[in-house]
DNA sequence: AACTGAGCCAACCGCCCCCAT
DNA sequence: TATGGGGGCGGTTGGCTCAGT
């Protein structure tokens, strides 16, 4: 299944990046821009995998990052955002201009979440959020050392009697309102929001799909956002 | 002062799809 | 058609800080 990973490479540097990590990097995206991860470790003369590297550009050294606390609106866009979208963070920050997924992904977990249970909001907690709550009792009680169980629940899947793979896509709140536009001649290039129906197609042979999803009912782009606008302005 | 518990956030990990070969 | 590298994403962790006891 996975590789794996970059960093066990021996001899990368890991944790904190240095003050001069992030000006080599810098300086060597401003000259060369950015692409090509793999590459730009031994250009730029890090001792860092690539991922690394990009995680870092991502994160926190890119110019057109937004500094600062959350405000009122923005937490409000991510509440909505989130409703629609789920645990799309990159999605949703691409609609936070200078927010980053990560960012985001931090800030509902560490607030968003709890003042929504305060609310009186049911939030699902994943398994491993619950594990974590217990390993942090334990560490804080000087138990170290915990071992990272594996894995993740994976992608939800079944398989019928003959074979068939049944992928239960991510629910959404909306499908129902919308009605699947057939006729749509978009701009796939562009179309990130399309990303459920790259997921649908991507299992492609014999494949269903339970539910009506963003997925299946082929909601594009514009539909999507003319859907955002109404809900946000609601 | 020492300890404990909780919050925060940067960074890592594992998985997945795309696409070139 | 199969394979593997590149890159993106979401989930999770490590380690630091701070408030409370």
């Amino acid at each position: 299944m996975g590789r794996s990973p970059c960093c066990a490479k021996a001899g990368l540097q890991r944790g904190q990046w240095t003050a001069n990590e992030d000006q080599l990097l810098i300086k060597y995206i401003q000259c060369n821009g950015e692409g090509n991860w793999n590459s730009i470790p031994q250009k730029a003369g890090l001792l860092r995998c690539p991922k690394s590297c990009r995680l870092r550009w991502m994160n926190y050294l890119r110019p057109d990052i937004k500094r600062g606390n959350i405000g009122p609106q923005e937490e409000d866009l991510i509440i909505k955002l989130h409703a629609l979208l789920g645990n799309r963070w990159s999605l949703i920050a691409r609609r936070l201009p200078g927010r980053t997924d990560n960012e985001i992904k931090n800030y509902w977990n560490c607030h968003l979440k709890k003042k929504l249970k305060e609310q009186g909001f049911a939030i699902n907690e994943s398994r491993l959020s619950k594990r974590r709550n217990a390993i942090n009792k334990s560490r804080n009680n000087k138990i170290h050392h915990v071992k990272k169980k594996k894995k993740k629940d994976g992608v939800a899947c079944i398989e019928d009697e003959t074979g068939t793979k049944i992928y239960i896509p991510k629910p959404t709140r909306f499908t129902s309102i919308i009605k699947s536009s057939d006729n749509y001649q978009g701009n796939r290039e562009n179309d990130d929001m399309n990303e459920d129906s790259d997921r649908t197609r991507r299992n492609e042979s014999k494949c269903i799909t339970l539910t009506h999803t963003v997925a299946q009912s082929k909601i594009e782009k514009r539909n999507l956002n003319l859907l955002l606008k109404f809900s946000l302005r609601a």
